[in-house]
DNA sequence: GCAATATATCCGCATAGACGGATTAAGTCA
DNA sequence: TGACTTAATCCGTCTATGCGGATATATTGC
């Protein structure tokens, strides 16, 4: 009941969402994610930490990079959460935007941003 | 986007997920939830404001009682989270033990609290 | 109008968490 | 080891909101 809530509060955040919106596309970096997004990178990190704690995303390290992905494998309700969000987050204009930003970045869908700004 | 985040934090507290469980069973007043949860009038009336505000419940004055029911005729985020909350809250045990409570106090799903209490 | 009841709002206090710059930690490569 | 890159954490500040007792408002009935 307190963890429901609490998972409730994870997605109450608007940058939240958004980042929640561009991993239903698959899986980022915290520097992908800072150059969609346009945000600092401690703010990035700091809500990346939270959606981890709450069991929305697990990360991957791949040498200096740190991989974001929605996780899988939660209880009844995440699983829940996560499909509502499949549907609902993508209606919404921002997170259409946010994908086309990650387009931009991913022309073809294979170059990586990390790599095309040599960070 | 903002309107979405702030659907969700209405979601993100342990009494109001508890209100909506109760809710789930239908329209109650003010003092039949205080009532069943035990807790204070103030917080009871400041969530259901809460809730009202964030559209996921509506009112109804009846004399001197305000009932409160779940809203319908939101957006989709909102159908598509009292759909959630009506499949995941009712596998809670809290959730379970509040409709417990509830039908102790409408031993035939007739009479009202207020008139048992004379509230 | 007045008393009684149900509910909403106010109040002061306490905690959670958002923010972004600065610092620290972790990993890579020469 | 030391320079470099990426990401996590720390810091002070600020806002939102939880709490419950006290007070204000709304409605009813006499």
């Amino acid at each position: 009941m307190k963890a429901a809530a609490q998972t409730f509060k994870a997605l109450s955040d608007d940058t939240r969402l958004r980042i929640l919106g561009l991993l239903l596309e698959g899986e980022l970096c915290v520097c992908e994610l800072m150059a969609i997004l346009g945000l600092p990178q401690s703010t990035i990190s700091r809500h990346l930490a939270y959606l981890k704690h709450s069991g929305l995303v697990d990360d991957r390290r791949e040498g200096v990079w740190m991989h974001y992905r929605l996780a899988e494998g939660g209880g009844a309700l995440h699983k829940d959460l996560l499909d509502l969000l499949q549907k609902d987050l993508l209606a919404m204009p921002r997170v259409r935007e946010d994908h086309e930003t990650l387009r931009k970045y991913f022309p073809e869908r294979a170059a990586k941003i990390c790599l095309e700004r040599s960070c």
